[in-house]
DNA sequence: TTTTATTTTTAGATTTGTCTAAAATTTATT
DNA sequence: AATAAATTTTAGACAAATCTAAAAATAAAA
């Protein structure tokens, strides 16, 4: 049932948005979805009802919403079309980690099924993106991790980056200046309570201090990583 | 100047298709246009005149119109992209070469010039698309190739089909069928004027009838094809 | 060269997605 | 609890791309 249905940009841009702000939030309100967007909260009341109507989120007027089961298996085909996009333009078309977004944000919007599957298998079934986040399978299963921000990493623990929250080109500029990237070692060195900076140590290199902006952004495995292999 | 100015999928769909047409016929007509983007003359109407304040054709009203220097430009770089895309489909991600236009006819509206830069280097700057159709480069110009078509090529001449004029699925399948694809070579066995369809064989193969309405689509190099190596 | 037929354009509507400004509702504050 | 502030929704408008039906222009035929 229902194998090949499109969505249109809008409403997929619109689906994508609520998964990731309901996996923070659990349900998520019009502001939010309309900031998230760059929109104007009265264009995403809109798309709601359009959403409701098609039956793809739980909603009730100024009580918040978020997606049903339908919503969220469109949501994921989505986002594993702008991963699998991400992936094939850095590790294929050798382009940076930080300037693939754009591009993918429209490349996810082709239709094809098939093509993705297809384009899933030429690049070898990849577990994750480039920045880290995990990639959903053909069924739209997405391999849950345990991700924690680094604001919220313990003093001295190191920790490997597994993802970046938010993907501005100019967060991740900024990151890529601090030598950070996905799957560097680093840990804290010191919190400074006053603005809950924090002074950030990765492997050969001097301290940096990132804002507390920057740290919730920032995720890194929950677990300790390998550091010795046997 | 103007490097990446951004048209309408839709924009786009009717420079390219106008580009063709005028390949053909030097200038263009609404009817023949609308007919072949499968919409009503009255929508192309429209569309034309918003091309024309674009300053992207010569249009004058009830006299038909053609692309200028800026809109033959615009429709190259679409038919650079669509064809890219197409020879990626086939020789990377292994789709037949009579399953790809439908999805490449979505994937020439992505914009971003370095992808397709990108893209091309990474398919080693090919010559020509899967269905034999030259690729502009990455200035847009179209190295043109001497084509004569089926229905033209005289008896018992070795030839090797070299393009596909008219791409449906529906065409694409028939031929398949005749196990006539790009580079098959083939001869003209015999002519029936009555309905000037053809016998054509193909080597190894027994010999098949194709009606003149095939043969008219079926393109084929003018000049003797390369029978030995030396 | 009139008349008829065809082609093309205009006029007015529709759909999708967006917006602003105002109204309705909920939340926060005195 | 009453009022103020913030959030959310509605009402009405607009741009893009399309459509149908009717009018205008051109081409073909009698």
């Amino acid at each position: 049932m229902a194998p090949n249905v499109k969505y249109s940009a809008s409403k997929e841009n619109h689906l994508k948005a609520i998964f990731h702000l309901q996996q923070e939030q659990g349900i998520v309100t019009t502001n939010a979805l309309a900031a998230a967007l760059q929109t104007r909260p009265a264009s995403v009341t809109d798309m709601l009802k359009k959403l409701k109507d098609q039956k793809l989120l739980i909603y009730e007027r100024y009580k918040g919403f978020k997606l049903n089961n339908e919503g969220r298996k469109a949501a994921l085909q989505v986002i594993r079309k702008h991963r699998l996009w991400e992936y094939f333009l850095v590790k294929k078309l050798q382009f940076g980690w930080d300037e693939v977004h754009e591009i993918a944000e429209e490349l996810e919007h082709i239709a094809s099924k098939k093509l993705i599957d297809r384009l899933d298998a030429f690049l070898g079934f990849p577990e994750a993106d480039p920045h880290g986040d995990p990639i959903p399978d053909s069924q739209g299963r997405l391999q849950m991790r345990r991700q924690i921000n680094l604001a919220q990493l313990p003093l001295n623990k190191v920790a490997q980056v597994s993802g970046i929250a938010s993907q501005t080109s100019e967060m991740l500029e900024l990151l890529q200046y601090n030598h950070i990237r996905l799957g560097t070692r680093l840990e804290i060195k010191k919190k400074f309570p006053f603005d809950d900076s924090l002074e950030v140590k990765v492997r050969n290199r001097p301290p940096v201090t990132l804002s507390a902006r920057v740290a919730k952004n920032v995720l890194v495995n929950d677990d300790e990583p390998i550091t010795e292999r046997r």
